[in-house]
DNA sequence: CGCGACGTTGATTTGCCTCAACGATTGTGG
DNA sequence: CCACAATCGTTGAGGCAAATCAACGTCGCG
């Protein structure tokens, strides 16, 4: 299936597989559409399965105390996402996971993905490397959030994650740098004009 | 060996595993003794290793563009520290983890995990749950910076980590928690005094 | 066409930082 | 064991980055 390409390249640029296992890993998933503005993970519900998306976009956010919402992820084709906290420990979600557009998934839920993880280790290796470079990243952006300026966060997105930017409402964009719109626009503005 | 018997416990905690392999596993590690002041990774330099904390306390901090210090993460006994980036991806690294007081510590080098992971699988998994914990967590760490203010966080870490606000400097944890000394002083202050 | 969501802009406010000065504590060499 | 320096926490005055508040223009969509 053509569908499953897309993932099937994910996992070999990350574990060295054969196309056999590859069949067998793909098999678990199921292919979902999602049209724009429908809600995968909410706040509340356990998150049971984890996603991987083959085209569209996403937007994870919680919704602080004075209803602000604040963006935690985002993600475009090729990139998974989840409430991590609810589907790692199967807990309730703290977070919305909205489609910012139509989009299609892959979705596998959590006791498929113990049963593959158990069954063969490259498996289990390929969802290890997904954690690693889940808290790698994380890591990062905390590094990020403590030591840099509004406007250096704009900037530092900007130049890895060009295009997300013209992808995602600005608002969302703001509250993932931690500021409000306001500033952010302010700061665009700054940019275009650069001259004082 | 009564030294490694924590470890063991960390372990036999988070997978279901036998006492022999519980040996293999530990006989791979290396325990090392640390002085105060002493940094056990520094910039530049690719940690070959990371670090499961026996006795003692540790801090790991990034120096900004105007040399402040900002704390990424404390660790105390029974925690396990590195710099997360550096020891996974085996490049260069950007902190400092240096010992806040004098520490026992047992060291396994990245090709020791690589070599247990590829033996057995329930090495594997440990190593991966461990990661997934600390995406996990860092990831808490990440919706907290974003929604919460200062005078939140400082008591949000109160709660959950008491037994560290005391082990660790004032700077440190400031720095730890996104504000200057000077403003957690002034928090402190307010929070023994609450009569406005 | 008209409404609601989104982005922009300016005026004002504020949470937190910077700077500076000062005790308290720790550590160190004589 | 004491003197002295260095480090650390505190306190206050003043300043700035970014938030808040409010008003308006624009666009997509029912």
């Amino acid at each position: 299936m053509a569908i499953y390409d897309q993932l099937k390249a994910h996992v070999k640029k990350r574990v060295t597989i054969s196309e056999e296992d590859l069949e067998e890993f793909t098999a678990r998933f199921k292919v979902i559409k999602v049209r724009k503005r429908q809600f995968i993970v909410q706040p509340e519900f356990i998150s049971r399965s984890r996603f991987y998306v083959v085209q569209g976009s996403f937007r994870a956010y919680v919704v602080g105390d004075e209803g602000q919402e604040h963006t935690i992820q985002f993600a475009i084709d090729d990139w998974w996402i989840s409430d991590y906290n609810s589907y790692i420990f199967q807990q309730p979600a703290s977070m919305f996971v909205m489609a910012l557009e139509d989009s299609t998934l892959l979705q596998i839920n959590y006791d498929e993905e113990q049963s593959l993880k158990k069954q063969k280790h490259v498996f289990e290796k390929y969802f290890c490397i997904l954690a690693e470079h889940t808290a790698a990243y994380m890591a990062r952006r905390v590094i990020v959030n403590l030591t840099k300026t509004a406007e250096q966060r704009f900037e530092i997105f900007l130049s890895r994650y060009p295009d997300i930017v013209n992808k995602v409402p600005q608002y969302a964009l703001a509250s993932f740098l931690g500021m409000t719109s306001e500033y952010l626009s302010k700061l665009r503005k700054k940019r275009i004009l650069p001259k004082g």
